[in-house]
DNA sequence: CGGTGCGTTGACATTTCTCAACTGTTGTGG
DNA sequence: CCACAACAGTTGAGAAATGTCAACGCACCG
């Protein structure tokens, strides 16, 4: 495993994101990636709680067993999330059980005793760790209410009139922050959908489409069209 | 002020969930309700960052002024939502202005110097604020999760496989968690369509429906529809 | 100079919404 | 205890939005 791997995988986390990279080391230096089958036990339901974890590469299933046996799948936690952190900082046991569900999963394990020590005695990590997440869970608000809304139109609308514009007051221009095929899929639509409505917004002037940029010639109107009052003409 | 309005309200936030009375109780000591009238500034961009804040009802706005005078909105916050609480505790300064954007708007401030201090002693504080966060930060993942899923009877599947089963192993049954209103709210469906989405399942004979309890009759056929691949039938 | 993959466009199918009417439930005041 | 208002839920018909499939252009890359 190559040198350095190890933090720049925790830095992906949104738990650890923001760290400065001492810290970061140091939580480094408590982690290790293992491998699992599908099928392979994580953890047990109900056992002492000395470490949590990240999900590299595979996907980890957290179930319930019944009374009868039947197990009740919780979450599936795929790549780059995190598990069993707060069974670590506030139960002292798993809750539930864990195990691989594909071949090989690897799992990053941060061992839970002197995680919990460095996080009592570093208070930088503590504050860096609620920073981190409260952004990452603004970040996540604002995704579910775009996701709400039901007009694809007002979706694209009020994502583009989020993102950071440059150029003159009159005619801003905001640069796409990805391919139009994943800001597609990040809008819950086709990439057909996306292209013909920025088409048609062409058409009608109210912006400029060139490749990643895009000019706003009408502000007013788009966000009417945001605010789903426009009938989008 | 009703006392012991200020602790219920805090609990009800996601950085606070889960919070033990005692500790509750004395952040709620650090905190007082203000009223603000719409286009009233609660701080100004690069003020030094000494609270922090949670919206009780009406809304803020976290902006920035370009250059040339123009306001570029970066987020609107609204009841329920805390804001600033990571200038506090990475920055030290606050990044962008806020402004509440209706009348009233009432802001819960908690005052930062006694705050990072009390951050720091307890450490069950920031344990418990970690955990919270990175517990509801899974919970939303999920939710998007769901709603990127386009397909609305997938969705609605997804949802109802996921809600803790009682009843017996091969009948069992789930308690939608909320009015079928509410519920197509949360799945971005109108309720017309979750009540014919369900219709069609009883007719089916996938599920039995009744008031707000679903008997689930065939788990085989909605995990099918909860994967996109049953052509719904 | 192909090849590969993104983006665009068109025609068509399907889903989902909208509007409107109706039913059933619940809670309230007489 | 009943009548009634208010509101959640259901159903139908038709409209509109969005997805699907297929073809094509265009840029980038070996």
């Amino acid at each position: 495993m190559a040198p350095g791997e190890i933090p720049a995988f925790l830095r992906s986390l949104s738990i650890f994101r923001g760290l400065d990279p001492p810290a970061l080391e140091k939580v480094a230096a408590l982690s290790r990636f293992m491998t699992f089958e599908a099928g392979q036990r994580v953890f047990d339901a109900g056992g002492k709680c000395d470490a949590f974890y990240a999900v590299r590469e595979g996907g980890v299933k957290l179930y319930r067993l019944a009374g009868d046996g039947r197990e009740q799948v919780m979450q599936h936690i795929g790549p780059g999330r995190t598990f069993a952190e707060a069974a670590l900082l506030s139960l002292g046991v798993f809750p539930v059980s864990a195990a691989a569900t594909e071949t090989p999963t690897v799992v990053a394990t941060i061992r839970g005793g002197p995680f919990l020590e460095l996080f009592r005695e570093d208070e930088g990590l503590a504050r860096a760790m609620v920073a981190a997440l409260s952004s990452r869970l603004h970040l996540l608000i604002e995704r579910v209410e775009e996701l709400t809304i039901a007009n694809a139109a007002a979706r694209l609308a009020r994502h583009v009139l989020k993102l950071p514009a440059k150029g003159p007051a009159d005619k801003p221009v905001v640069e796409l922050p990805m391919a139009k095929k994943d800001l597609a899929h990040h809008l819950a639509i086709t990439p057909e959908t996306l292209s013909r409505l920025l088409r048609r917004w062409q058409d009608r002037g109210l912006v400029i489409s060139d490749r990643r940029e895009l000019t706003i010639l009408d502000p007013q109107r788009l966000l009417a069209i945001a605010d789903g009052e426009d009938a989008d003409s």
